[in-house]
DNA sequence: GCCAACGTTGGC
DNA sequence: GCCAACGTTGGC
């Protein structure tokens, strides 16, 4: 089980999941805000990821893993200290969870997504993560399957 | 397209 | 160090 949980928000029309599935890894990096840096830097191999999509679509859609923990940015001003993960996509939500029913839903109601509009990489708890799997019709299992060879 | 929230910048 | 101006994000 991963250590820690995250949902990281992306512009569909920028980079969907869909584009994720397709490259089966990518790097993200870009991120140009403290606290979402931070966020990233916090990150490990192995951390579970909700993928949101922001703007158009506003729900989430599928989950990611952190394949790379955290290294320097390589978009960023060398003389700047942003950083970067590397993910690979697990599944797609079964069914997709809205912006709107994670608000409906008292069990969500101090999720980060849902106090820190704006940040693009939050924390997820580990009880909001699988209640937002939950609520996607996508079971725990079906995305362990996939769960990287313990090094 | 509008606007609220909020982070960042820069003048003082 | 304060705070006004400004820019960006993202929901509606």
């Amino acid at each position: 089980m991963a250590n820690a949980f995250w949902l990281v928000k992306s512009e569909p029309y920028k980079y969907p999941y869909a584009q994720l599935e397709k490259d089966g890894r990518t790097v993200w990096d870009g991120v140009r805000n403290y606290e979402a840096r931070n966020n990233i830097k916090a990150m490990s191999e192995g951390d579970l990821v909700l993928f949101y999509h922001s703007n158009e679509g506003k729900e989430v859609v599928g989950v990611a893993r952190v394949v790379r923990g955290p290294y320097p940015d390589p978009t960023a001003p060398p003389d700047e200290d942003w950083a970067a993960v590397d993910m690979e996509p697990v599944c797609r939500l079964r069914t997709p969870v809205s912006l709107g029913a994670m608000k409906a839903e008292p069990r969500l109601q101090s999720m980060a997504l849902l106090r820190r509009a704006r940040l693009s990489v939050l924390p997820v708890t580990r009880k909001e993560f699988l209640q937002v799997l939950k609520m996607g019709h996508t079971e725990l299992p079906e995305v362990m399957q996939t769960a990287p060879p313990t090094p």
